[in-house]
RNA sequence: GGCGAGGUAGCUCAGAUGGUUAGAGCGCAGGAUUCAUAACCCUGAGGUCAGGGGUUCAACUCCCCUCCUCGCUACCA
């Protein structure tokens, strides 16, 4: 929307959550955009609320302090303080840092819960939920461990198997144990609070998909309207969870749940804007529910069904908010090809970055602004990182502000020359550098942040190439005042390049605001020729940027493959042995040695395969989930290993009798276990 | 399989509402230059715009089908 409309604005970032460290990949998905947008709008002199601060509920939080034998406030405070410091040593400049555990958090959630219980918004539904009778608790998901009923992994989670990927539920899983004291949990009625999402359908559809539908992201729109056009329409969703670490679900009977992590988690915003009010003695509601506020929610994709669907449903539903104006969800950044992840250790951790490029925040904006993932997923490699750094920043950034300062000590004894009289390329250089800053704002303005820094670039290059050009070092031989000329248009240049960069570079640009003694200026002063008077001293050049030499680079990818291979070394440990049996249990089992007759692909199935087997006793179909492993041509004729005796299952409207056994290697690989020589079909197996 | 997002020069990416010889940066090859961190500046070579149909006077851009990648979702008894 056109921000002559709006006379201030609210801008948030995603709130981290306080279970690790910060990387690369949480910078490049809100942090640097939304960082840009708001220093691009306070040099403009807007007002900004620029609000975010740490996610501190949620299971997985309780979990990492069990395991550590500390107690989750211990947990968050840890990362809460490693975060803060994070985002102020890489220039993220937050109006306020807040925490989900603040007091003013927990008033400020519990009373949005309450205006919509009020409201009679939300469905009381009860449902059976697994609870350890030792540990007098309701379990969350991630508190119940069991068998995978898909790959047998016996250390399954109950909200998915991380071996082999499933999604579950907590009844899915064989022989579920509570994490909290190892016993088997039992189903237990508990009641909890649903958001009934239905009711918002043409609300959100419309607002989102035809309101927005020209200004919001393309990603972002087809994310929503996958939500809001499924088949079986937005689900309610429970707002409260039984748990006692989070903020308290407020209402009678609702002893030992807490607020759901993400209910409270976007309501973040508004106590980090409550927070910051009050320190400066202002008032904060202006910034969440005057007409004239411009909302905008930076975040990952994994977010956009909470800032787009839930937290906007809570917000209208509540009645004085406004809703944000966009939500411009950036994509995924990969690290070296692949996924990065905090529990692999594949990841360019912040804290460990700035240890060994230090001073070198600018250049990581740089790189992760240039090639952020906004329309889909991208890459960070450091062969990148060290190109960009060399032949952008080092070439053509640093080494014009180089030239122009290093000439004019060189020439005029580091005083700004005076403008003489001016020839064509003088005036094209004064036109092309009068219509970059509105160039720039435009493209930030529409959120394309990797365009504007692109002509950010443009513009260093004019000013190399207005130095090819007028070549003050031969003019200065003959003629000192065109020389002068020359040197003040070139520092201009620089001087305007200095404060179109400092959204994105804002290290660089306060070094040379200081090269140039420059105070006070923003955005309204670019695109002016005569922003150094004549006369004043600039200080001598100091480099902005260093050139990287391979063998530092090399040093960060060796870094990550030896994690990879640490990786690799913990995988290399066999799954432990299952609990004991007797033989009684054993000899249940039935497997025997079976012919596959045929085999063909599974219609509509990526990974099941229908199977036809002579079993001895008789023909049986069988569908086996190897698909990716196997091509039907592979198994027909083969003699494999079957259990016989497993109920059958139907899948896809096909009874499966039986199941083929394979070896799963630990890189997933699957093989097929076979006699060492032609057996009778239907030969028992013990 | 369903839904969503992508598939454009060696690499990383741009290409509103369809319209002249498809763009940029890096890399590469020539040239020019020496103020500058051998950097800058100029020129050039590179693309049947994933593939196949269709609509149109005209399609990278619209429609249909197929293939590939990624995300969510279902299916590994």
């Amino acid at each position: 929307m056109e921000n002559s409309k709006f006379n201030r604005y609210t801008i948030t970032a995603a709130l981290p959550y306080a279970n690790g460290p910060l990387h690369i990949g949480h910078l490049a998905g809100c942090y640097i955009p939304s960082d840009i947008y708001v220093r691009y709008l306070r040099s403009l002199g807007k007002e900004v609320a620029y609000v975010c601060g740490s996610d501190e509920h949620g299971v997985a939080i309780t979990i990492k302090a069990k395991k550590e034998g500390i107690t989750p406030q211990e947990v968050v405070n840890r990362y809460h303080e490693q975060m803060k410091k994070s985002f102020v040593d890489f220039g993220i400049s937050f109006n306020h840092y807040s925490r989900t555990s603040s007091k003013v958090h927990h008033e400020t959630a519990s009373g949005l819960f309450r205006n919509l219980f009020e409201k009679g918004e939300f469905l009381e539904q009860s449902t059976e939920q697994y609870f350890d009778e030792e540990a007098g608790q309701f379990l969350a998901d991630r508190y119940i461990e069991g068998t995978c009923p898909k790959c047998g992994n016996e250390n399954a989670y109950g909200d998915q198997c991380e071996k082999c990927g499933s999604s579950l539920s907590p009844t899915d899983l064989i022989n579920p144990k509570s994490k909290l004291s190892g016993n088997t949990p039992v189903l237990k009625e508990t009641k909890h609070w649903f958001l009934d999402l239905a009711r918002y359908t043409d609300f959100l559809k419309n607002w989102i998909l035809v309101e927005h539908q020209n200004d919001w992201k393309n990603n972002v729109l087809g994310q929503c309207r996958s939500w809001l056009e499924a088949g079986d329409g937005l689900q309610a969703r429970s707002m409260t969870r039984d748990m006692d670490w989070g903020i308290p679900v407020p209402v009678e009977g609702a002893e030992g749940k807490v607020l759901y992590v993400w209910f409270d988690a976007p309501i973040g915003y508004i106590s980090s804007t409550k927070e910051w009010a009050a320190e400066k003695g202002i008032d904060w509601e202006p910034y969440w529910k005057s007409k004239d506020t411009k909302l905008v929610h930076f975040i990952g994709k994994d977010n956009i069904v909470f800032h787009c669907i839930i937290f906007p449903a809570i917000l209208k539903t509540h009645g004085e908010f406004i809703l944000p104006d966009n939500v411009p969800a950036n994509e995924f950044l990969n690290l070296e090809g692949d996924k990065i992840s905090t529990s692999r250790n594949w990841a360019v951790w912040l804290h460990e970055y700035l240890e060994e490029f230090p001073d070198k925040q600018d250049v990581l904006r740089y790189v992760l602004t240039a090639n952020a993932p906004e329309t889909k997923d991208n890459d960070f490699t450091w062969k990148d990182y060290q190109s960009r750094n060399n032949s952008e920043l080092v070439a053509i950034f640093g080494n014009f502000v180089n030239r122009a300062v290093v000439l004019t000590h060189k020439f005029f004894d580091g005083k700004v020359p005076q403008l003489g009289a001016l020839n064509d390329i003088d005036k094209d250089a004064i036109e092309t550098l009068k219509a970059f800053p509105d160039k720039i704002a435009a493209s930030i303005e529409r959120y394309r942040f990797r365009e504007a820094l692109s002509y950010v670039m443009d513009f260093a290059r004019l000013g190399n190439k207005y130095l090819a050009d007028t070549e003050p070092w031969k003019t200065i031989k003959d003629d000192k005042g065109r020389t002068g000329t020359i040197l003040n248009i070139a520092l201009n240049i620089a001087a305007n390049l200095a404060i179109v960069a400092e959204p994105f570079l804002p290290f660089t640009a306060a070094k040379i605001y200081g090269m140039f003694n420059m105070e006070g200026l923003g955005w309204k002063d670019a695109g002016n020729s005569d922003i150094l008077e004549t006369g004043i001293s600039i200080n001598p050049a100091a480099l902005l940027f260093d050139k990287i030499e391979d063998h530092v680079v090399e040093a960060q990818v060796n870094k990550l493959m030896e994690s990879k291979k640490q990786n690799e070394l913990a995988n290399a440990v066999a799954a432990p042995m299952k609990d004991m049996i007797t033989y009684d249990d054993f000899a249940k089992l039935d497997m025997r040695v079976v012919k596959v007759l045929s085999a063909e692909p599974m219609p509509k199935s990526k990974k099941l395969l229908r199977l036809t087997v002579e079993t001895g006793l008789g023909v049986k179909t069988v569908l086996s989930g190897v698909a990716e492993h196997f091509k039907p041509e592979d198994l027909i004729g083969k003699q494999v290993t079957m259990l016989i005796n497993l109920a059958p299952r139907k899948m896809m409207g096909v009874d499966s009798e039986g199941m083929i056994l394979m070896a799963e290697d630990r890189d997933g690989r699957l093989r097929l276990l076979q006699p060492n020589e032609h057996t009778g079909n239907g030969s028992t197996i013990s």
